[in-house]
DNA sequence: AAGTTTTTGCAAGATGACTTGCAGAAAGCT
DNA sequence: AGCTTTCTGCAAGTCATCTTGCAAAAACTT
């Protein structure tokens, strides 16, 4: 099923994401290290040519090309026009991020840390859009139960939305991640319903098998994810990627996802009609309380 | 004379606008056509070809080849290079402004004039760097004496620029337009003195006088400009140009380029070492003391 | 008005980027 | 082990982009 977030057309970005995630499940060897490339650095990916990037992964030209067809477009030529028209920003869609911190690398680690923090937020939104928060958040806000997944680390996070979503009045369960007692909570999952899980890393455990029975029973799903959202299978209805700041080898925080978190949190609290924001430090006061 | 920022390698756009600069008096018509289109929409020029940025300015591809070389470029491919590594942020190089304004377009006059204005304050680090803030800082606060120049809507902005520098304590002369006053004070300018100077849309009268005396006595030259800066001739020692938010055929604001003057002010008030700024509310506390 | 210089479009050639037929290698199946 | 299918590199061909010699047009000078 194909990611829908509006009748009207979108970003491409969302349209490039949707193509990938339609062609995970059958991409070969070599096609799968070329989309995680893409993914890992599509500006770069924006820029350079087929043979750049076949060569930066290993990989021949030739499949470089034949991966643009696979995904829907004319040539490689008019896969980079989409990676263009998404990642890079022109005089008309430029959306910034204020500088937080200085250019220049602090020696303490968390001078580091906040750097590596605010150029991950800073990016958040080549990936995220508004269109896709408010989308989300007015699911959630509609939908008649929510169901709530969360494996490992992530579990923080959906704890806090259960907790989130609860205040707002909203009948929420909080799956675990033990089959049997994933089976007795979605036993009355039905239309109208809405599954919102996490996944960092790699596919978490039971994420198949809780979105196709969620797809059964006419449930929608949103995923929110790091970088490799794309690459889930089955794909989800709704998936709202960014990559997470930090060494992909080493420690990751969870900063990029919970600010999407709080994206939606906020973006639901509108729908519902509460105050209406009108200024950016109210905003940020606003963040401040909710975390 | 180039701009002389650093001694170390600086950002490659710095490079361009100083080529430009270099060979503005020496352009013909069709060639300052592609250059002022390419100083108006970087990245389009950066993304596009050589036939596409020519067709849009009405020559031939032809002309925008020999332009850059004229520029000191081996070909168009290696102008274009230089611009993407300015103009487009990627993964390493990213710097970003955190939006302020929804992507929706308000339909209040206030409303749409913010987001104008933060798309365009959004901007400015795409034209101008710290590192051309500190230097133009340490510039006027070692200088011997200050002159600031500004004709039209931007006297407005010397004012404020003369006051802000006279209570650093630093000889400040505000000189007016008409060519007898100017003369007047600039009997006296010597080795060691600074003239700061605002040039928006058109080369504002007494400009070329102004800098070949200042060059003659040795004196260094700064210039706030809007984006068309870098065709400024003869060209100062110093350009900080960015462009204004508005229409450029209608009402124009002075936003921009007073924000750059309050840079300069900071970044001055820490050369004097003055109260250190160690987080970014702060920073706005101050920006809003100083409006 | 005539002559000279500069500008710039035209078009042929060069070069780079991409596509696709072919075939060998690798993987999978029996 | 043998056969089949899939994957992907190779290389020839195609197309797009850029460069540059040439010459006409425009601008400038006398």
């Amino acid at each position: 099923m194909q990611v829908s977030l509006r009748n009207d057309p979108w970003k491409t970005a969302v349209s490039l994401i949707d193509k990938i995630s339609d062609q995970a499940p059958s991409l070969t060897p070599s096609e799968r290290r070329l989309v995680e490339t893409v993914i890992e650095k599509p500006t770069a990916a924006a820029l350079g040519t087929a043979g750049e990037l076949a060569r930066a992964v290993g990989v021949h030209e030739a499949t470089a090309s034949r991966l643009a067809k696979k995904l829907g477009f004319d040539g490689y030529a008019s896969f980079r026009d989409a990676l263009r028209e998404e990642f890079i920003a022109t005089h008309e869609t430029a959306t910034r991020f204020e500088k937080t911190i200085t250019t220049n690398t602090p020696e303490t680690i968390l001078g580091k840390l906040a750097l590596d923090e605010a150029q991950a937020l800073g990016r958040i939104e080549e990936f995220i859009n508004a269109d896709q928060i408010a989308e989300v958040a007015g699911l959630l806000m509609g939908a008649r139960r929510i169901f709530v997944y969360g494996y490992g680390n992530a579990e923080v996070l959906a704890l806090m939305m259960v907790k989130r979503f609860r205040r707002f009045g909203k009948d929420v369960q909080h799956l675990t991640s033990d089959p049997r007692g994933m089976a007795e909570h979605l036993l009355g999952i039905a239309p109208g319903d809405v599954v919102l899980s996490f996944a960092f890393r790699r596919q978490p455990r039971g994420y198949a098998a809780l979105v196709e029975v969620a797809r059964e029973a006419g449930a929608k799903t949103i995923v929110i994810s790091g970088k490799s959202g794309a690459l889930l299978a089955p794909s989800p209805d709704y998936l709202l990627a960014a990559p997470r700041s930090g060494d992909p080898d080493a420690f990751q925080t969870l900063i990029v996802p919970m600010t999407v978190c709080n994206a939606i949190v906020i973006a639901a609290g509108l729908t519902a009609k509460e105050e209406t924001l009108k200024k950016l430090d109210r905003l940020g006061q606003l963040i401040e309380r909710f975390e």
